[in-house]
DNA sequence: GACACGTGGCT
DNA sequence: TAGCCAAGTGT
């Protein structure tokens, strides 16, 4: 494997930094995090932004700063607290490393943000992009980073071939990114890339002759642009099926918290056992039984929720259940709890939840007034 | 290296 | 519409 950057001259590297600088400077969009210089700040949206579209995370920062205004207030919250402000962002690992990270800053670090990609690089759910983010943009180091869109432009640009996950790809790309970082606002040129990326350079049909780098560009000059980056081969999704627990008891429902590894791990939800696709009314009830530790009467199928998440087909189905004991603990959940609607808003629940939480309350299985 | 991990917007 | 995609990380 060749780390060398041969395609890229001292005057390839100028026809590239200076007027991407200077594009960046006239055609930046205005993002609530370009201005601030808190590295708090800037690392939170730079977690947001994880395969995540700006204009989902730009609502979700300014909430989270709001109840969560430094490191350490942030380490010093519950983790339900936490999830409860990520509910509905996804990739929820993403909550309990941010979590997790503010605590060690907070505690070896003294609550100061280590200014290095290196360093950073040793906090829970810090990978080599956000530790090069948040060291550029927030400190000002010379530190590359690759994303999709620096991917996308670079491939275009140096015409590098190879699907992504492609090790001598990916190589070639963080050593192009390392060349080009090198030099005035690190910060500003890393986030030139991806803004381009983001608003010029685009996946499908760029807008070549709006680019600033046009002339630099290989795979302009070799009418290449449609065929670079190749697409990611993706799997096809999984069946996952549920059953679901919902249980009234006065103007209540269980909820249960599930364990914090997996899928939504940590994030409340209708009590959940996985059953077979097909899986009969009965043997719902009794897996669901077995998992609450009581003995539990299946009332009938409310309905069945489906969701589509990257790599899961969801089938969600609603089993009103009811019995003589109601449990208040269960091993196979972090906590059991009886919620109002009004109380269970408040708890950091997927979506995917909230439609069959939503669903089981259009059947009516709560008296109107608790609804 | 492959796979798990969510969601909403866009075409 | 169904599929593709987005400022990735952890295992």
């Amino acid at each position: 494997m060749t780390l060398d950057v041969p395609a890229l001259d001292a005057g390839r590297l100028a026809a590239i930094r200076a007027p991407l600088l200077a594009w960046y400077d006239r055609q930046k969009r205005d993002l609530p995090w370009r201005r601030t210089k808190e590295p708090y700040a800037i690392w939170l949206s730079e977690v947001m932004l994880q395969q995540t579209q700006v204009s989902t995370v730009i609502p979700y920062w300014e909430r989270f700063l709001a109840r969560f205004p430094s490191v350490q207030a942030l380490a010093a919250a519950p983790l339900e607290d936490v999830l409860a402000a990520w509910k509905g962002l996804g990739y929820y690992s993403r909550a309990r490393n941010l979590h997790r990270a503010a605590q060690e800053v907070t505690a070896q670090f003294g609550g100061r943000f280590p200014s290095t990609a290196k360093a950073l690089l040793t906090l829970p759910g810090f990978g080599r992009y956000t530790a090069g983010a948040v060291a550029s943009i927030a400190f000002g180091e010379e530190a590359p980073l690759v994303d999709g869109n620096v991917a996308r432009v670079l491939s275009r640009l140096f015409v590098v071939e190879g699907l992504p996950g492609d090790r001598a790809r990916e190589a070639r790309l963080w050593a192009l990114a390392g060349a080009l970082v090198k030099g005035e606002r690190p910060g500003d040129f890393n986030q030139a890339l991806m803004e381009h990326g983001a608003t010029v350079c685009r996946p499908e049909r760029p807008l070549c002759l709006l680019c600033p780098v046009r002339e630099a560009c290989l795979a302009y000059q070799t009418g290449r642009t449609a065929e670079l980056p190749p697409a990611k081969v993706r799997a096809t999704p999984k069946l996952l099926t549920l059953a679901l627990a919902v249980w009234p008891h006065g103007d209540t429902l269980l909820f249960a918290r599930r364990a914090e590894k997996g899928l939504f791990g940590g994030l409340w939800e209708l009590p959940a056992v996985e059953v077979a696709p097909g899986a009969p009314e009965a043997e719902a009830a009794t897996r669901l039984s077995e998992a609450l530790e009581v003995p539990l009467t299946a009332q009938g199928v409310l309905g069945t929720v489906k969701r589509q998440l990257t790599h899961r087909a969801l089938t969600l189905h609603l089993l009103r259940v009811t019995g003589p004991q109601r449990p208040s603990r269960a091993a196979a959940f972090h906590e059991l709890r009886w919620c109002t609607p009004a109380q269970a808003s408040e708890l950091g629940m997927s979506t995917a939840m909230q439609r069959a939480l939503d669903a089981a309350l259009a059947k009516g299985v709560l008296p109107d007034v608790a609804r």
